[in-house]
DNA sequence: GCGGATCAC
DNA sequence: TATGGTGATCCGC
């Protein structure tokens, strides 16, 4: 709390390393903070890490001390009438709230560890972590008992915990129990939101209803439900929000839940104490910021310090603030959303050697484009990432006049950006597209263009009522719960499970239509990233507008004027945008390929599926997927790997749970003739 | 639009 | 020996 060096400071430097893993998680209780802070500190002391870690801590003190002056120099006349914007905006965010629907937030326990346990029984009992030397995902609950935890490097862990078992991440099978789960979360509300693989919100106000339990009941029967599927236990909350229900489920975690009523007076004595730090959007830095500027801890205090909040803080933070005060977060069923960048990064022994730097940044462009290309996307904007030998972070971006996709062009872009820097000595190199072409696919000819593409994608599941915060409450709401990340720590080796088929999630979805409750396990992968994620989407755009409005900072309207280097603004002669995956089929005509597929203009030869001419972007993916396909016969006929997804075959620990599979995600092929008709009966024919 | 930072998992 | 990777957002230029 204090910003100086303090006495006990020098005699216990330990305390003052501020970490994220000493944070109190589930399972942690019983464990000696002060040993193992001090086994952390001592271990981390004088590495590079470590004294960039000094350095960043000094400069959010700094940031605070700053912040302070600011908060004394308020004069009584300023802080009057930020007293009164305060009231204000408490008054209009009490009177979004919404106490009418009940939600679920699961939570597995200790998902990787446990997924792994399951897999080899013998590690039951002993103190285990998934991960490297370098960095674990997470440690089962014996291991938490010596302080070992997610995050924390291996190598630190094993000195806290010498009989600590090392077992590597295996993606896959996360990937394959977290399907098994969501089939069970779906029979409770079909339009569940995966926030990763390991954790959903669910809506569970109808199913309440409609059978006539409460929502107490409901999380028993889906626990036991989820732990008779996989043999995994977890946890729930059950809260009138998301952002509740995410606190609760941690709160008798593992193996346990707990219920919060929907009831203005009970959600306002359980914020009351909340520490601040137990919310969904506030971490480490926050935390001390609130804690050290304004002396907040729980989230009560964050109303009576409104005043100070509305005036230092931005509307939309104060926002938040307030309205995490008042127990309020994530009520609306968010639609589902874009990806809005795609990115690659690498760490690997610090080097100033440029051609090797020069190398990384090729083999990250070659990846970074094998990602766009499966997923069909091109973006404008290239971001370059670097982490010094120091780890400082740093990044460099252009914005181009046409979207790229490929690796030599993104290579080329990069390369400019990364020539700036020399010389430097790096541990890391990122690359990061933005700014899509397909975010741009609002231009199409039929207005209702944007309305289709929804629907078709996701079915348009129908909407519930009572969306509060509509007004301005998008910020509240969007700072969470839209991250379908998974959460694997995955080093060089593997580029797993990751949208395996090339095949955008779109068009996934939209085979998925028919044959929604049933996942096989090849195509578990892709379920993850195209089902639950963006399944409930809507149009982000919306939102940004209304923010950059009402920021008013900027004038939105100069005119494009291209940040692109001159150099490379050299034109090959390009047949304009056709080239999504020009790289893989360079062979033959990528373009004509996707004339081929529509007979007659309305049908495609291959599967017969209709898609009249103005379904532009949906007729696009349509004839990526046949050429993806296509592309992968021809590839496991070469014997080459590099277009095959690597995890379709069936581990062999859980060949006994195929035969759980009822059916697979019909191809295209297998989809014959899928009639325009059959999207919209199951727009309101959506069971469950 | 860029760059730094924070956050979540 | 050794401290990750992916994506999103916000703020201050």
């Amino acid at each position: 709390m204090e910003g100086s060096e303090s006495a006990s400071d020098k005699q216990r430097p330990w305390q003052s390393y501020h970490t994220v893993y000493t944070n109190a998680k589930a399972g942690m209780e019983g464990v000696d903070k002060e040993k193992v802070q001090r086994v952390v500190y001592e271990m981390s002391k004088g590495s590079k890490y470590f004294e960039n870690e000094e350095r960043k801590e000094a400069f959010i003190r700094q940031k605070i001390e700053h912040m302070r002056v600011r908060a004394a120099k308020l004069s009584a006349a300023d802080l009057s009438h930020y007293q009164k914007v305060a009231e204000k905006r408490i008054l209009e965010l009490e009177a979004t709230r919404e106490l009418s629907r009940i939600w679920l937030h699961v939570d597995m326990d200790a998902f990787y560890a446990a997924v792994e346990t399951l897999s080899n029984p013998s590690l039951k009992g002993k103190p285990m972590a998934v991960g490297s030397m370098s960095m674990l995902s997470t440690a089962n609950y014996e291991a938490r008992k010596f302080g070992v935890r997610a995050a924390m490097p291996g190598f630190i862990a094993r000195k806290l915990c010498p009989n600590l078992i090392f077992v590597p991440t295996d993606f896959n099978k996360y990937t394959y129990y977290s399907g098994l789960t969501r089939e069970v979360f779906r029979n409770y509300d079909p339009n569940f939101l995966a926030a990763s693989l390991d954790e959903a919100y669910l809506d569970i106000t109808r199913v309440c209803k409609e059978r006539g339990i409460t929502g107490e009941e409901i999380a028993e029967e889906l626990r036991s439900r989820v732990h008779e599927e996989t043999g995994l236990t977890c946890s729930a909350g059950v809260a009138p929000n998301r952002l509740l229900a995410k606190v609760c489920s941690d709160i008798n975690k593992p193996n346990g839940q707990f219920v919060l009523p929907n009831d203005r007076m009970a959600v306002m004595t359980f914020i009351s104490s909340l520490p601040i730090r137990k919310i969904g959007g506030i971490g480490k830095v926050t935390e001390n910021i609130l804690k050290g500027v304004h002396g907040i801890s729980t989230c009560k205090e964050m109303l009576q310090k409104g005043s100070f909040l509305c005036a230092l803080f931005s509307r939309s933070s104060a926002d938040f603030f307030l309205s995490v005060g008042l127990g309020l977060g994530g009520t609306d069923t968010p639609e589902a959303r874009f990806r809005k960048s795609i990115s690659s990064e690498r760490t690997f022994s610090a080097t100033e050697d440029a051609a090797l730097l020069y190398q990384k940044l090729a083999d990250i462009s070659e990846m970074l484009s094998a990602d766009m290309q499966k997923e069909g996307l091109s973006g404008r904007t290239l971001t370059l990432k670097l982490k010094t030998a120091s780890f400082e972070v740093r990044s460099r971006a252009v914005t181009l006049q046409k979207y790229i996709c490929s690796s030599d062009d993104i290579l080329k872009h990069a390369s400019n950006l990364l020539k700036a820097e020399f010389p430097i000595s790096l541990r890391l190199i990122g690359l990061r597209v933005s700014h899509f072409n397909v975010d741009k696919g609002d231009i199409p000819v039929d207005p209702t263009q944007k309305t289709l593409t929804k629907f078709l994608i996701f079915g348009d599941y129908p909407k519930r009522t009572g969306d509060d915060q509509s007004s301005f409450g998008s910020d509240l709401s969007d700072l969470h719960f839209m991250n379908e990340k998974e959460t694997s720590i995955s080093l060089d080796s593997h580029r797993t499970g990751h949208y395996e088929f090339g095949a955008p999630f779109e068009r996934n979805h939209l085979l998925d239509i028919d044959d929604s409750n049933c996942i096989s396990y090849e195509n578990a992968c892709e379920m993850d990233k195209t089902g639950e994620l963006f399944s409930h989407k809507t149009a982000a755009t919306v939102k940004t507008d209304d923010v950059e409005e009402r920021s008013a900072k900027s004038p939105k309207k100069e005119l494009s004027r291209v940040s692109e280097d001159d150099s490379s603004v050299q034109r090959e002669s390009e047949d304009s945008n056709t080239d999504r995956s020009n790289k893989e089929s360079s062979a033959s005509g990528n373009e004509d390929d996707h004339k081929l597929f529509w007979v007659d203009d309305y049908k495609c030869s291959l599967c017969g599926t209709e898609l009249p001419s103005s379904f532009i972007e949906e007729r696009q993916e349509h004839s990526d997927f046949h050429l993806a396909e296509r592309l992968q016969e021809e590839e496991s006929g070469t014997g080459s790997n590099a277009l095959i997804p690597r995890q379709r075959v069936m581990p062999k620990e859980y060949v006994g749970n195929q035969n759980r599979r009822k059916k697979h995600k019909p191809s295209p092929a297998k989809v014959k003739h899928l009639p325009i008709e059959s999207f919209f009966a199951k727009k309101s024919g959506q069971k469950l």
